[in-house]
DNA sequence: GCAAAAGTGTTTCGTTTACACCCATGC
DNA sequence: GCATGGGTGTAAACGAAACACTTTTGC
């Protein structure tokens, strides 16, 4: 019927893997696009993307592909449906089963290694090939509700990041603005979060990975024991002159990092929820 | 290469759909099963599903499978995964695009309309063919995410249902137990549910679709008026003669059912969430 | 009439929201 | 030194959780 070398009793389906990755330029999320060279839609945009070998799975075709096209290698993708409408490709019948995938802020800022990938604002991205447009629409979609339960977002940022950094990456992918102080808060309150003191030149005294479950704890602790948590044993010091042993305010511009081994031991452990 | 009359210049997988319907029996959730007649597998237990056919989608592919397999006609299944590994299929290399669906309590008790379709616990489940043990285990993660924040529950009940059948649902899904007070309460906020008065034999006043935002405001409303909201100009009443006009208690199995329509604008109009 | 299931409201607690000041940094 | 951005605590409002009694129904 067809030419080629692989027949088939029943017509087979063309099956091709599509990544939408997404990054972080600071200010806006973005989506990587390469342009089309080739018929169909020659000269548009689309996502990375390609045929899926017959020996590969569908995330190792989607990672070969993305490489390939753009030199990107990403270390997670997460798929978030197969498009199956009969017309999407006008050569033949081809359903594709599409990923999204988080790139780190240095690769977007990094620019255009790839000669014909590009990074586009998603407030501004052009027409699509095929039914991009729509696959766009559904990963972003994915994305807003995956965010509130999975670390997602620490893929979009560096290793180290600071807090501003995180929410204003929440804040431009679900669209809103939060409270600074609410939002210091609830990330610290997940206890994933881990404080990167990355100048061990000034303290000797190696302060340990604190998270920050146990830190607020700590803290909350010693003031039940200046005030009295119960026993007043201790003559309660003049307000004045209690000079606190407080915890030193964090500087400006203090980074955090996620810490990906308690998270998966919390995520074990109960009906932990991200929830933002 | 192989023998057949669709050739194509690379190899194509073969594209599978295949359907978990989940059905409730009052107590447990259930799922359908098709015992295989044919290899691999035969004689094993398998989803519903099958080829998807070269002109359609894989939706209605899967609608069509379900149908000839085990004669249900559902109207929605949710697309949850695409299982891709190599060699889940001895024949030939075959992904498969599964889907989850809800079936309702009367098609459960019905029992097996076709000869080899079969309800089982979802707790005593028989090993499966292929990837299927697998498949099961994400569509019901999915289903458990999913029931947070979708109203797939109500699918699974008759059109209408009591609270307790729609609680014992919700917890035999999330495996937990809930408080039946805070369980009605949270149900009713939802506004999503409509009390289906099925009697209208004895009362005349052919009360109007009652939802219950709108019905705890009366309620709230007359009791404010009631005990003087601000202004005090009519007289209080004695407590023991203020036969407060009551709503009737209502009768032991009240039946309710899921008013979509309510549903679709309260989903469009802000950032709604079900949250069960 | 007794046991089991179902309907209802209130109080308590924890979480979320709102909000103001001080410190650090860069111009 | 001034403006901008960033770090922190506390009080009010809201929503979730805990809880007991009464009514209905079926044996």
């Amino acid at each position: 019927m067809e030419k080629g070398n692989y027949c088939y009793k029943y017509p087979h389906p063309a099956v091709t893997t599509d990544c939408v990755v997404f990054g972080f330029d600071g200010k806006r999320l973005n989506i990587l696009l390469i342009e089309r060279g080739g018929e169909p839609f020659k000269g548009c945009w689309a996502f990375p993307g390609g045929f899926m070998n017959i020996d590969e799975t569908a995330e190792q075709g989607a990672m070969r592909e993305l490489c390939e096209e753009t030199g990107l290698k990403l270390e997670y993708l997460k798929q978030f449906g197969t498009f199956t409408a009969v017309n999407r490709d006008p050569r033949e019948r081809v359903i594709t089963i599409a990923f999204y995938a988080p790139a780190r802020k240095s690769y977007v800022q990094g620019g255009d290694d790839a000669a014909k990938a590009q990074w586009f604002p998603i407030e501004d991205v052009p027409p699509l090939a095929f039914d991009h447009d729509y696959i766009l629409r559904k990963a972003t979609e994915q994305l807003k509700k995956d965010i509130h339960f999975e670390p997602i977002g620490f893929g979009l940022l560096d290793e180290q990041f600071t807090m501003p950094e995180l929410q204003r990456l929440y804040e431009s992918i679900l669209g809103v603005h939060f409270d600074r102080r609410n939002f210091y808060k609830k990330m610290l309150q997940t206890g994933i979060l881990e404080e990167a003191d990355e100048a061990p030149e000034d303290a000797l005294e190696e302060r340990a990975p604190c998270y920050f479950g146990e830190r607020n704890e700590m803290r909350s602790m010693s003031i039940d024991a200046l005030f009295g948590g119960g026993q007043q044993d201790m003559p309660l010091p003049a307000l004045s002159a209690a000079p606190t042993p407080e915890e030193p305010r964090r500087r400006k511009g203090t980074k955090f990092s996620f810490n990906k081994e308690r998270y998966e031991r919390l995520k074990e452990d109960k009906n932990f929820r991200l929830e933002f």
